[in-house]
DNA sequence: AGCACGCCGACT
DNA sequence: GTCGGCGTGCTC
């Protein structure tokens, strides 16, 4: 008999194998098949075999495996490559396992030290154990410091207890040694972990565990959402707003949505938590698609952080204690080193200045094979390109007009501790960027460093907002709070609000009470003002009212497309080729093309499409129609982004 | 004639 | 993605 078998290539359909032996197939099985010269690992996807061209010579199933994915990971597969328009091997490649173990079943046992739950939290858990065994999606929503993450997992022991497993996705960020510590701390064992670092050996015992069906808790980045998990119970989703869920490159996904995929397929509770959660999450609460829990208070009575708005327009240079700081965050920082308090201070730039300008002529240093400006560095003084990784010497003289005018413009956060150090000689300043911090033992370092108080004041990218628990930062002061308010991007008001107000979350998180300050050019701002009175829902509110009379998200649907090549007439050309060749149709609103935001990266042309379409148009079928009417010269990429978040 | 290189299409 | 087939064009 014939079958159908899933193998990782690029393909977007299954291949036909004859299937040699006396025992039965089963749809789910892996096999190991011959394919060009060589052999390879598939699974078997269909049973109800395609009539194949009869000259075709059938190549046979060399061996299978007594392991077999379930059914309903399958269809998940299916509807993920439909929905993504991923080529079926392309994903089929990233969830077969490296190698075939002998059994490892092995049952995790946990002690449980079972925390003390606020009458608030234990509804929320109540109401996640409810409804356990069936499809459903919660949002769990409340402050930072609310305790959320004991109120999900105290629910995954009641999914283990009950047999089945839990997966907890987390954004990158926060699989850091404080989130691990406090689940060994609350299971006295280390949690299985997958992420894209781990080992070979890890990975392979994990992904095992996983088919197995053994009771479990397991984190994972999302990509452990493409894991052969066979008895799930129970589907989390932490942090779901943030954008690093949001995998784009080569499978091209947003994990909280596929997520939300999964469990139905499996019937299984996906429960998405956030203190800022995405405006698509809100829309679907107040459309009772999502179920709300709240909890309101914060943990031990920690009051929320005062946040201030600091005006920095007509501040003239004298009034300045340094070009890029208020006198009253400037005094602030100065209270906090008498009180042997700590501050931290955000801005959202590596390096030591975003740009390099020559006062005379005005000539500004680029990057040779990108279209952006090359970041100066002083840690170890180069310019930098932060998108090819590019470096140079910083000349002596203007490349353009030979005058010693070159000057670095703007700030970055080692120029920032650089004044702050020359203002506050005695104080102690860390700087903390992914320049300085980027390995397991310096981040351990720099977390030991804050908590044991080796620090006054700490500069810091973003890198620092999320996931860490300083408990004596008692003032936050960002310097830039504009940043990202003026980007290209539908969504930047949004990200913004939730950027700044997780920032905000990151002081006062004890006893002492915080006090933020952001520094403004526009204190009027909508979301300046809705972060300062910790308002959010007149933020959401406003927002969601602007994206529905445009047609957007959460309301309206987009796809993208990301055109690149070396040659920019020939994209061009080919552009045009496309625009030409769109099916005609009333619902879609094909914009473009136009030159992406980053218009030349690594040498690279960008030219890009967006589609906007109503919620519930065939999207799918309508791009694979389209494609198939054009042939794509080889040395043209064609990137299509379902439901995009950015836009560079 | 013999071979290197790059483009293009197929993979069951 | 990766491999092989084939056309172009250069060298011996």
């Amino acid at each position: 008999m014939n079958v159908e078998v899933a193998v990782p290539s690029i393909l977007d359909r299954p291949l036909t194998y004859l299937w040699p032996f006396d025992i039965s197939p089963k749809v789910g099985q892996l096999v190991e098949v011959p394919l060009k010269n060589s052999v390879t690992m598939g699974v078997i996807w269909s049973l109800t075999s395609n009539p194949v061209n009869s000259t075709h010579i059938l190549k046979k199933i060399l061996n299978y495996y007594p392991l077999v994915l379930p059914n309903h990971f399958i269809g998940f597969l299916k509807k993920f490559a439909e929905y993504t328009l991923t080529p079926l091997g392309v994903l089929i490649k990233h969830v077969l396992p490296k190698e075939i173990s002998p059994p490892i079943i092995t049952s995790a046992e946990y002690v449980f030290n079972v925390p003390e739950l606020t009458h608030e939290q234990c509804i929320a858990k109540d109401a996640i154990v409810n409804k356990l065994g069936e499809f459903h999606i919660s949002l769990l929503d409340g402050v930072t410091g609310s305790g959320k993450t004991e109120i999900y997992l105290e629910a995954s022991v009641k999914a283990y207890e009950s047999g089945k497993q839990t997966l907890i996705l987390l954004p990158e960020i926060a699989l850091t040694a404080q989130f691990r510590q406090r689940f060994e701390e609350r299971f006295g064992k280390k949690p299985l972990i997958w992420h894209s670092q781990i080992t070979p050996k890890q990975r392979n015992s994990i992904w095992h565990q996983a088919h197995q069906g053994a009771p479990c808790i397991m984190l994972g980045a999302r990509s452990a959402l493409l894991l052969p998990f066979s008895n799930l119970g129970l589907l989390v989703i932490d942090e779901e707003h943030d954008p690093s869920y949001k995998q784009d490159e080569v499978i091209i996904y947003h994990a909280r949505d596929m997520a939300i995929l999964r469990a139905k397929e499996e019937g299984v509770h996906a429960v998405l938590v956030s203190a800022t959660p995405s405006l698509e999450t809100i829309y679907n609460v107040k459309q009772r698609k999502f179920s709300h829990l709240k909890v309101n208070s914060r943990f031990g009575n920690a009051s929320l952080p005062t946040v201030n708005i600091l005006s920095m327009r007509g501040l003239k240079k004298t009034q300045r204690p340094s070009q890029w700081l208020h006198p009253t965050l400037f005094e602030e920082i100065q209270k906090r080193i008498i009180n042997q308090e700590q501050s931290l201070l955000f801005l959202n730039r590596r390096g030591y200045a975003p740009l390099t300008i020559c006062s005379d002529c005005g000539f500004k240093i680029t990057c040779a094979a990108c279209d952006v400006a090359l970041v100066q560095h002083k840690n170890q003084p180069r310019l930098h390109c932060h998108y090819c990784d590019f470096t140079q010497p910083i000349p002596e003289v203007c490349p353009n007009c030979s005058q010693a005018t070159l000057s670095p413009c703007g700030p970055g956060v080692e120029r920032l501790s650089e004044d702050l150090a020359s203002l506050l000689p005695d104080a102690r300043i860390l700087s903390v960027t992914s320049d300085l911090v980027n390995t397991p033992k310096r981040t351990q370092e720099m977390v030991d460093g804050i908590i044991n108080n080796q620090f006054d004041i700490i500069v810091a990218t973003q890198m620092l907002s999320k996931g860490y628990h300083f408990p004596n930062i008692t003032l936050v002061g960002v310097v830039d709070a504009d940043m990202g308010l003026n980007g290209p991007d539908l969504r930047c008001a949004e990200r913004t609000y939730q950027q700044l107000h997780q920032v905000a979350g990151r002081c006062g998180r004890e006893q002492k009470p915080g006090t933020v300050y952001l520094q403004t050019y526009d204190p009027d701002h909508l979301v300046i003002k809705a972060v300062a009175n910790w308002d959010q829902e007149s933020f959401v509110e406003l927002e969601l009212e602007d994206r529905e009379q445009h047609g957007m998200p959460p309301f309206g649907r987009l796809s993208s497309f990301l055109i690149s090549g070396r040659d920019n007439t020939e994209i061009l050309s080919f552009c045009r080729k496309l625009l030409h060749t769109a099916p005609k149709h009333s619902d879609i609103f094909i914009m473009g093309p136009v030159p992406a935001p980053l218009s030349r990266l690594k040498n690279q042309f960008r030219w890009r499409f967006l589609l906007k379409y109503p919620k519930g148009f065939a999207i799918q079928s309508f791009i694979r129609h389209w494609f198939s009417q054009v042939t794509k010269p080889h040395s043209i990429r064609l990137i299509v982004d379902i439901d995009p978040l950015a836009f560079h």
